[in-house]
Parts: C-alpha cells; sequence; structure tokens
DNA sequence: ATCACTTTGTAATAATTTATTAATACTAGT
DNA sequence: ACTAGTATTAATAAATTATTACAAAGTGAT
C-alpha cells in the first residue's frame, strides 16, 4: 500500500487553510478531497470512504465534533481516521475532540514537514482487518507489509508465504491487532498462553527471537520494563 | 467556556483579604462567592459547586486544611479544585504533602496580575483524561502541547513520539495528571517509587533532569523546599 | 510402537538498558 | 557570604531482555 492509495478528505471553512492542506499532502501523492463544512463532510464521507478525514473544529454548518460523532455512527466508516485541526489556544476544543472519537488533533499554525509526518504515522499506525462476509469473523489483518492469513495459519511477508507455528503465528497475530500498543507480558501471557497455565519468564523472549528471526527484526519492538509492540516501519 | 461561566469560591477570616480577591476577580468576570471560615466553606461549596475553592489555610471554626479534606470526601465534587493561601513564610509543605490535598498553593502577599494569571492556569490548564471504551482505563492524558499515551507508552509532544524509560514515563505521568499541582517529593516516592522502597535523596532530582533534557525545560518547574509541578506555558 | 521431525519450553549466560548513587557545582533566599 | 536545597555529571549497580543450546513434549507416517 503506498501514499498514492491513501484518500484523505480535508475540511476546513477557511479557503487558504484547505489550499495549504491540499497542496502540502498532494505533493506526497495522497487522494485528496476537501470540504467545507461538517455537513458536507459527513456526507463526503459516507460516499467515498476516506481513510483520514482531517478536519477543523470550528465551522459553520456543522462544526468538527459533531461531524465526527456522526461519521462514528456509521457502522461502515469504523475504520476511517477522524483528526482534528485546531487554533493553539483553543484548549477546550482539542479535548471535546478526544472524547467525540477522534484519533488524534493537530495544531495550527503547522509546518509541512510536521504536518505530512504526522499524517503518515496516523495512517501507519492502523492494521486492516479483514471479514469473511458470512460469519463475520477476522480472516485477515494487513498492516504494513505484512498480512496475516488466520484461515490458512501463515504470514505473508511481500508475497511470500512464511508458515509460523502455533505459538508464534498468536503472538505475532495479537501484537498486530493493535499496531504500536504496547502489550505487557502479563497481557501477552493471559491471551496466548492462558491466564492459569505457568511457564517460565524467559519464554516470550525466545519465542519473539524466533519471529523476529523469521520476519525480520523491524517488525517487533521491545519496550523496557513493560513489553513488546509491533511497529508499522 | 468563558471566565464569566466560572464560579470560585474565596475563604478566608480577614474581610480585607477577601475584598481585594473578590476585587480582583470580579474584574476578570468571574462569579465570585465568599466565605469566611472553613465551615461555611465546606457548606457553600456543596451548595453551589464551584469550580474552585481559594481558601487561607489558617482560620477559625475549621481551618483550610480540614475544609479541603470534608470537600474531598464529596464525590460530587470530585472535580473541584480546591488552591491554598498561605502567608509567606508559613511551612506549607504541610499542607502540600497533605494527601487528598490542594491543587495549588498561593503565598500572600500577591500581586492582583498574579494571582489572575495563576488562577487562569488553574482553571484553563487542566489536562483532560481520555479513557478507552471498552475497558475505562486512561489511555491518554492531554495537556498543553503534550499527550501522554499510556497504551503506546510515549510521549508526544507538537507530533513528535519521545519514547521514554519507565520511571520517566510515570514520573512524567503523575505530574501532567495535575498540572499546576505540586507534588512533594514524598508524594513522588510514594506514587511512583511505591510506599517502602527507599532509595537516596537525588533519585527524584536526576530522573527530572533527564525529562527536562528530552522534553525541554519549561514544562517541569522546581518549587524549593516543596517539589515540582508540571506547567503549560 | 518406533522413528523422524517439529514445536514448545527451560536454563545458563551474555548483552543491553535503566536506575541509583555519590561527588561536586550551582542557585536563590536570607 | 552563608545556607539549604537543587542541578549536573559520571560511574556503578540493578533490572530486564537477548541469545544460545538443549531437553521435553507433541505429531504423523510407517
Amino acid at each position: 500500500m503506498s501514499w498514492s492509495d491513501y484518500k484523505i478528505l480535508l475540511v476546513d471553512d477557511e479557503k487558504d487553510i484547505l489550499e495549504f492542506l491540499s497542496y502540502n499532502l498532494k505533493n506526497e501523492g495522497f487522494q485528496i478531497y476537501t470540504a467545507s463544512n461538517g455537513r458536507d463532510a459527513v456526507r463526503i464521507t459516507g460516499e467515498i470512504g476516506p481513510h483520514l478525514v482531517l478536519m477543523d473544529v470550528m465551522m459553520p454548518e456543522m462544526d468538527g465534533i459533531a461531524a465526527c460523532e456522526e461519521i462514528r455512527t456509521n457502522k461502515k466508516l469504523e475504520h476511517t481516521l477522524v483528526a482534528f485541526l485546531t487554533a493553539r489556544g483553543e484548549d477546550f476544543s482539542q479535548i471535546a475532540g478526544f472524547e467525540a472519537g477522534g484519533d488524534d488533533y493537530i495544531t495550527k499554525p503547522i509546518k509541512p514537514k510536521v504536518l505530512v509526518s504526522r499524517i503518515k504515522a496516523l495512517l501507519k499506525r492502523r492494521s486492516v482487518k479483514i471479514e469473511e462476509a458470512e460469519t463475520g469473523s477476522v480472516t485477515k489483518i494487513v498492516s504494513g507489509d505484512l498480512i496475516i492469513d488466520k484461515e490458512r495459519y501463515l504470514v505473508i511477508k511481500k508475497g511470500k508465504d512464511i508458515a509460523l507455528p502455533r505459538k508464534e503465528f498468536e503472538l505475532l497475530s495479537l501484537l498486530i491487532s493493535k499496531p504500536e500498543k504496547v502489550f505487557t507480558r502479563e497481557e501477552i501471557f493471559d491471551k496466548v498462553w492462558g491466564e492459569n497455565i505457568v511457564v517460565g519468564d524467559r519464554t516470550i523472549d525466545v519465542h519473539i527471537r524466533k519471529l523476529r528471526k523469521k520476519l525480520g527484526d523491524k517488525y517487533i519492538k521491545t519496550v523496557k520494563g513493560i513489553g513488546y509492540k509491533y511497529v508499522v516501519s
């Protein structure tokens, strides 16, 4: 998945800002759509299903927070990321934004470089779960250049199949289910081994080691004193 | 939310001071209420639910500390801020260390300008905790231009991720959980290290140093003789 | 049941990161 | 200028993770 596969909807009532954002993000290859108020934003989001909606908080017609809440009620858009733009100093808007279900907020003014890296980080942070039509259970997870195929119990890295033993597979699945989230050793034990199974302290490390050997070092990061997390390079 | 939406209860047994405070804060638009002893303060607080109680420590009937304790037992008032007024030279380490204690303390005499900015800082720069929907646990704390991301175990400063080791992360989390509140060294030891762990006197300083190095100097302020506080510039 | 093979877990120890101490310098308030 | 408290730094200790080799348990085919 390259940057040009991502659709981003920009929403702001000030034309200048819309142009500034648009220009900088188009330069990175993103597909850019725009809207100038909350109501349009909700409508367009429903139509095109963008990966990210980047939206001003204060707008006529419908403010960003209300629009975000609206978007969040649509089950089809549950994987859509919403980030808010707020002027420095509008503390309370920032806050409300998070509570409305925003994934990030970005303060204006912002330098193009910072804007772009922030947006890339946001987009990379998510993994896409593919559900089976009938049962609704997750059969594949796509994240970065890895695909977890739960049906076939293997990982596809850049088109190459890598078979993994059960424990290793489950460990990786767990970590990749929430990229960037740090899973504590305790959490890992609970979810991969089960609550009352007791194994030695270094067992997780060894499994992590084996995963790293098979996949490469860059996917699983150690957070010392806490646990491990899956990251998209 | 504008300043006139905030209710402040002033408590002092000296009429002059009450007038001084009242005059200056009314000028800023705050809704001001007054009481001249602790017992009244507790009663009025329960009745009107002020956003902030600004209270002298030494008072007849019921001193500020006892009144604060009382207020803290009321679940409905858990978001009420309590700040103490203390005469310069009074041993306010007692106050600061107090368990349910105040969120800030202000030394008399104080210039109107300083008073007002201090109060505004208290009211406005509250940090906001964002809870995860499922578990109800706090996953993010937003304050000023920092975001504490407990899930990813890192601090985001203007969109930049800064990874912190465990102790540093916990120390910062503690301080940022109540901006402007001074945490005594004792409190910090209790909450970050644990009640019976004993470490040397300079350990906290070193961790503060490391945080300052990574985040910049402006976030953590030393309050000599008492402890440290997180401030929003 | 046995063999060959895979998977899982353990133990020892190396490597690394983080925490703490200790010595010394600095600073603000009298 | 003195003092009490804080800052800074580098060295050292402690905690945690990585790595390796190997043992035990499981699997499947003959």
